[in-house]
RNA sequence: GGGUCGUUAGCUCAGUCGGUAGAGCAACGGGCUUUUAACCCGUGGGCCCUGGGUUCGAGCCCCAGACGACCCA
């Protein structure tokens, strides 16, 4: 890439760090920190600079050298660590010649530091140590982005994202806030007496979503193996097993294109327990993302202009409604093929099509984008549902919701079907469709179905995407921005190696 | 897969009508002992994404490709 093709100024860098070499270790793991920068801020606030230079406070702080103002016979540096930024005030007078000659010569913006120092405020009465000491830790080869702008290029915020997170503040906070999400749900169903589990990733079945699985192949048993595309159908394994509350945050992977919503390794969050009706996963679903807004701070959240309240009540829709409501059709027209297909006009799938399939793509063309504030789904067509449970007054729905918030799906559960020999039928007729043309069909896994046979209790499940729910909170408008190492195309176009 | 826009110094960006390539930051040299996107003076730094084409002459126009961003499927 271009950035680290800038051969002058990094043989400049090269230079010093042979001189820095000659003097020793030019690695050094000796130093010992013991200030942060934002806990000595926080513990000196109310030190004026009088007082202050009273205390004679000690400290040894390290980081990255960010910016730097030289003056002839005195410096000022700024450096970060992964509390925040301290400024570093050196005097000639105070360091010694050779100490102070080191800063001129030997360091550069970008370097890794350590300084010891007694702490201090300018005049201007901003916290600064005033360095006895400063040495060089690890040396910066190349020259960082520019220290007001940051690094803007998406593609390099992307390929090398320890730059974008070296200089973009606003980079670091998402990753922080993903983290804390990712936290505050764990610790939500600890609290709902959840444990949390771990399933396979590589699966002789990929099995459990309507999603093409990446293969590969295990050499001593001579086996292909999948990539999962869901862990779905061996947490409820375990649910037969008696486990009846269980939770998982893990990847998926889905061998689809990349687009602003779409990663073909994705986190997802997926829960089960045992005797939950479909309206109490909903119930707790609401709860969580509640929950997870106020741990974060993100309740008002802002999606295309729009003001979202995550913490206020959730509203709900049945399918047939949402799609009379903004298609026009009326409900005797909603498992009509010959009325949903005028509806869809272009966008209707190929001719085998049931009423159920067309009434879920009526759905996904024409009122998904409109849910911008959150709202529950329900009753979804029983065909494109092949692992919920039947609704037990109309069987050609099933017992399912799904969440949209800014005209995303970000959760999706139901009522478990537990009969299997229902399970197996739909898993037939998934395989017909397969037959048919559809790649993205949901395999039959005969194992699972065998577990069923043992008996799971009736249960409630749900799966929540964490990238999507990340996005929300933090504004982001493509899933790159959200995920620390996107998966791009190769650089040069060509391939990795 | 389709459309639109973009790719110029290490970074952030200008570049007029087709006529010898520009700024700020960064670097290098000089000045400056409380600055803070420090400042002042000076210097160096370019495969203008790649490959073709048009032209006396292309960063600029045309064609193809690579990569990215956005929109659509």
């Amino acid at each position: 890439m271009s950035a680290h093709a800038d051969n002058d100024l990094s043989e400049q860098r090269r230079a010093k760090l042979r001189a820095w070499r000659a003097r020793g270790d030019a690695y050094p793991n000796d130093f010992r920190r013991t200030d942060f920068a934002a806990d000595l801020h926080e513990r000196l606030a109310d030190k004026n600079k009088e007082a202050l230079a009273e205390d004679n406070v000690e400290a040894a702080v390290a980081g990255r050298i960010m910016l730097r103002r030289m003056m002839g016979k005195a410096c000022f540096l700024t450096i970060e660590d992964m509390s925040g930024r301290i400024q570093v005030y050196a005097r000639l007078d105070g360091l010694g010649q050779d100490a102070y000659a080191d800063i001129e010569g030997l360091m550069d913006l970008g370097d890794i530091v350590g300084v010891r120092g007694t702490m201090m405020r300018t005049m201007r009465g901003e916290l600064t140590v005033e360095a006895t000491s400063i040495e060089l830790l690890s040396k910066c080869l190349h020259p960082p982005p520019e220290k007001f702008h940051g690094l803007v290029d998406q593609e390099m915020r992307y390929r090398a994202r320890y730059l974008d997170l070296m200089v973009n503040e606003a980079s670091r906070q998402v990753f922080r806030l993903r983290s804390t999400v990712v936290s505050a749900i764990r610790a939500f169903f600890e609290a709902h007496d959840f444990f949390e589990v771990e399933t396979p990733m590589m699966q002789p079945v990929a099995s459990g979503a309507a999603a093409r699985p990446f293969t590969t192949h295990h050499n001593a048993l001579d086996m292909p193996l999948y990539l999962r595309v869901a862990p779905e159908l061996y947490l409820k394994r375990l649910v037969v097993g008696g486990f009846e509350r269980v939770f998982e945050i893990n990847r998926n992977f889905r061998n689809e294109g990349l687009s602003t919503r779409h990663n073909p390794e994705f986190t997802m969050l997926e829960f089960y327990q045992a005797y939950a009706s479909v309206d109490e996963v909903m119930a707790l679903t609401t709860e969580l993302i509640h929950e997870v807004a106020a741990r974060t701070g993100r309740q008002r959240v802002t999606v295309d202009g729009k003001e979202i309240d995550l913490s206020a009540d959730f509203d709900v829709i049945a399918m047939e409604d949402a799609v009379c409501e903004y298609t026009g059709l009326s409900l005797d027209d909603v498992w009509n093929v010959d009325a949903l297909r005028r509806a869809l006009g272009d966008d209707a799938p190929d001719k085998r099509a049931s009423a159920g399939e067309l009434l879920f793509a009526l759905f996904e063309a024409r009122v998904e984008p409109h849910l911008v504030m959150p709202t529950y789904v329900t009753g979804y067509p029983s065909e494109v549902s092949p692992l919920s449970r039947a609704n037990d007054d109309r069987p050609e729905i099933v017992d399912r919701f799904e969440l949209f918030v800014g005209g995303r799906e970000i959760a999706n559960g139901f009522s478990e079907l537990n009969d299997p020999d229902e399970q197996l039928a739909r898993f037939h007729a998934q395989e017909a469709r397969r037959a048919a043309g559809d790649a993205e069909a949901m395999r039959i896994d005969h194992d699972y179905v065998r577990a069923l046979e043992y008996g799971l209790p009736p249960t409630g499940g749900q799966g929540l995407g964490i990238d999507r729910l990340v996005m929300l909170l933090s504004g982001a408008s493509t899933i790159r921005d959200v995920l620390l190492f996107p998966l791009l195309k190769p650089e040069g176009g060509g391939h990795g190696d």
